[in-house]
DNA sequence: CGATTTTGACCTGCGC
DNA sequence: GCGCAGGTCAAAATCG
């Protein structure tokens, strides 16, 4: 999000002539110190001060759709009534102080969004820090089956409490106080629903060995929920003419291919920023519409990151995390009723979908519609995908085990449509969160700002 | 000349 | 077991 640097300094330099008090001023650096102007101009432009004051007497509005009418001319040419001349600066005066107030507005949600990065980064620390630390405190505990699905809060509220009384991140609060609430809803009801089918719980791609496991958690459980972070995917649909959106990382192609159903091939590549660094990334155009660009992350980086390249990062791989953090073992991985509670609430279609159908949980950031056009989703995925409209990817893993199990039991036939009614709920209460959507927001800006094509000169990307 | 891309071969998982 | 598709490897080609 790189911003314009001065717009005065933008303005001023694009025109070169501009009016002046009404007479004719070709900013050039003679006319800018001549004697006559000075004396023209009564001004003397010896300080900042003096430059600020005539920045404020200069017109720099360019009228390029009215320049040649007699009028103009007039006014272009011997100078124009002390009317117009008053009228023009009280314009451009106008002009600028919006002008003054809108990089000020501008500044303050740049400070805004560096302050919802901030806490989003240090949020998501927090809560690995703490998913660690619970699991290895109650590993043996029988109870932790109890922990429910929505598990973004694994802080138990007493911890949230003396964690955000530093003053850190007392909006996030808030947020893990909502979603606490929602985990003790879920929790007072998650026993009856776990009786009902208690294998709906583990996810297909956490493999079917788990299935037979106990509801505790161990540190064998513990590393290979990291391995299946790695393994986990998000993939970001973007509109975009280049062969590959910005992320700020440098990547290297190691293969290509012709995937089934697409004309495009499919490109693989390797970060090449960091040595050993696993992180892999698959870009391939949509068969659908070859103009949006599917760009799937898998993995984190090893390494340090530019910061060009930490929104991204930090955005997959929070997913990723989050992706895993709710599909545990140990977690139930129910959607209780009760979410349904959350079932209107907007803003939970479209920006992100997650392929049920992928090898590995898969969350797919879409930023090719608008957050209102809520049927579109659906249209532009498979239904084969069972592709939800998510922000939140904690709930697909169950989602997709559920569909399994349908079919396993055909007396839980009529589960699947509610059971995906139900996540979507669930996905409704999550993204409703407006400052992890503001954080996510920022870093897909970030990333469709850079992936514009006149900006891709300044991607580090060596691909073709 | 080192880094990167290309591309055919090979490996692996999955469904039949 | 076989075939298919996705993913990776590695030697050759290309680039800067």
């Amino acid at each position: 999000m790189e911003e314009p640097t001065s717009n005065h300094d933008s303005v001023t330099h694009s025109s070169p002539i501009m009016l002046f008090d009404g007479k004719t001023l070709v900013m050039d650096e003679m006319d800018f110190f001549a004697d006559n102007n000075n004396k023209k101009n009564k001004n003397v432009f010896h300080d900042d001060e003096m430059l600020h004051q005539m920045e404020l007497h200069v017109d720099t509005s360019l009228d390029l759709l009215t320049k040649s009418s007699p009028t103009d001319r007039s006014i272009m040419g011997e100078g124009s009534s002390e009317a117009k001349g008053n009228k023009r600066d009280d314009k451009f005066a106008a002009m600028l102080a919006e002008l003054h107030h809108m990089n000020a507005e501008n500044q303050r949600l740049r400070d805004e969004v560096d302050q919802v990065n901030d806490k989003y980064h240090a949020l998501h620390d927090q809560l690995v820090k703490q998913m660690e630390k619970q699991r290895k405190n109650e590993g043996k505990k029988v109870d932790m089956i109890s922990r429910p699905f929505l598990d973004i809060g694994v802080a138990t509220k007493e911890e949230n409490s003396q964690q955000y009384s530093k003053g850190k991140l007392q909006e996030s609060k808030s947020t893990m106080d909502m979603i606490e609430s929602k985990k003790q809803k879920i929790c007072t009801n998650r026993e009856v629903t776990e009786l009902e089918a208690p294998e709906k719980a583990i996810p297909r791609w956490l493999s079917n060995e788990v299935t037979t496991r106990s509801s505790s958690f161990n540190v064998d459980e513990a590393s290979e929920t990291m391995s299946m972070i790695k393994k986990a995917r998000v993939s970001v649909r973007a509109r975009s003419v280049s062969s590959m959106i910005s992320d700020g990382c440098q990547w290297r192609k190691y293969g290509q291919k012709m995937a089934k159903g697409n004309p495009c091939p499919r490109a693989y590549y390797r970060c090449s920023m960091g040595t050993g660094c696993p992180v892999r990334k698959q870009v391939q155009r949509s068969a659908e519409d070859q103009s949006v660009l599917i760009t799937t992350y898998e993995g984190q980086h090893s390494h340090v990151l530019p910061p060009a390249a930490k929104a991204m990062a930090s955005t997959t791989s929070a997913a990723a995390s989050m992706l895993l953090s709710g599909s545990m073992p140990s977690s139930d991985g129910l959607l209780h009723p009760n979410i349904l509670e959350s079932a209107t609430l907007p803003f939970s279609h479209n920006l992100a979908t997650l392929s049920a159908s992928a090898p590995f949980p898969t969350i797919t950031l879409d930023l090719t519609q608008t957050p209102t056009n809520n049927n579109t989703s659906s249209q532009q995925h498979p239904p084969q995908d069972y592709q939800l409209s998510l922000l939140s990817p904690l709930f697909a893993p169950n989602f997709f085990h559920q569909t399994k199990l349908s079919t396993l039991h055909a007396s839980q036939g009529t589960e699947t449509a509610s059971f995906a009614d139900t996540v979507n709920a669930a996905t409704a209460a999550i993204t409703t969160d407006p400052k992890f959507s503001a954080a996510l927001m920022a870093a897909i800006t970030s990333i469709i700002g850079s992936s514009h094509p006149v900006e891709t000169q300044h991607c580090n990307n060596k691909q073709e």
